[in-house]
DNA sequence: CAGGGATAGTAAAGGTTTTTGATCATTTGT
DNA sequence: ACAAATGATCAAAAACCTTTACTATCCCTG
């Protein structure tokens, strides 16, 4: 396979993502670890991602997150039980709780911005402003036909 | 963390992965399996992914793929009972063998191959010849500047 | 306003993949 | 020749996610 090249976008993405995230996941890992919380696994990060300021029921988390509720719904245990989330009943509906931040989901939650906006910092420098912008733009451009060859799909 | 925002390649790049993956997980999966390998999972494709035409040690394919020798050589083990790689003596050491791919390994390796070059293609065709290969410009830079800095971090 | 389908969530069990820790054989450098 | 490093494997467990099934509640329609 490799040798086929490295040539188109279909190739690059894995690999590009595989290199980011293991520099993003190491420095989130240490400076979560630092900051004294080092019972943050990358997984339970996913579940942060999508979870808004003001909380959400499970099956947005799940929705959004791309997973099935019992992958949300094990994950979210685990951040209720260490303290980072709470469940609150929906008032609006007898079925279903509002998973939001504790005080110390909030203060992970702070961590975890300071140190990605610190990673891009760094590659901003290394790109130089104006081609940063550029890449972002072209991120941009590329998600929304991926997202729209996947809705297609019905992947 | 949503409320950040979403305007750095920090937050991009697991996202546009997880769309892209999703849609080129279901190509592949679908395509490989009508082709008669329905037996290959995403993970072993990972194994393909960093093992050269020539073959490779066990270690030298887990430094590619940044995964331990024990991940790669219980993947390596399936795929080789499964008829899509072999292991050789290592000539020049006694302690390694060289992982290869089979006659069965190469022609799951072309469909893979075919697959990801269709899906390239009709990504291309939806930005535009001009724009795609400026993203893929694009996502080059950017890969270069992350593995500096995963170099660098010893990630 | 009752019944039925949809939806929120939980439960149990298992499968896949990765990690940790240990061990063994071989090789390499001194 | 010997110690340290390296290639590889084994065993156990953790991490993560999936499938299947189920309960409780909601909401629509007749």
């Amino acid at each position: 396979m490799e040798e086929h090249g490295d040539f188109t976008i279909a190739w690059h993405i894995p690999r590009l993502y595989g290199w980011a995230s293991r520099v993003v996941e190491t420095q989130l890992q240490d400076g979560l670890a630092a900051a004294g919380f080092g019972d943050l696994r990358p997984a339970h990060l996913r579940v942060f991602e999508h979870l808004p300021r003001h909380g959400a029921r499970l099956t947005d988390i799940a929705r959004r997150a791309q997973a099935t509720k019992q992958a949300i719904g094990y994950l979210v245990a685990e951040l209720e039980r260490r303290g980072y989330l709470e469940r609150v009943p929906d008032a609006s509906d007898g079925r279903a709780s509002i998973i939001r931040r504790t005080d110390r989901g909030r203060a992970a939650d702070e961590v975890v911005f300071t140190i990605l906006a610190r990673e891009d910092q760094e590659w901003r420098r290394r790109l130089g402003s104006k081609r940063y912008d550029d890449i972002l733009a072209a991120l941009r451009d590329l998600s929304a036909v991926v997202v729209a060859r996947r809705e297609e799909l019905g992947a």
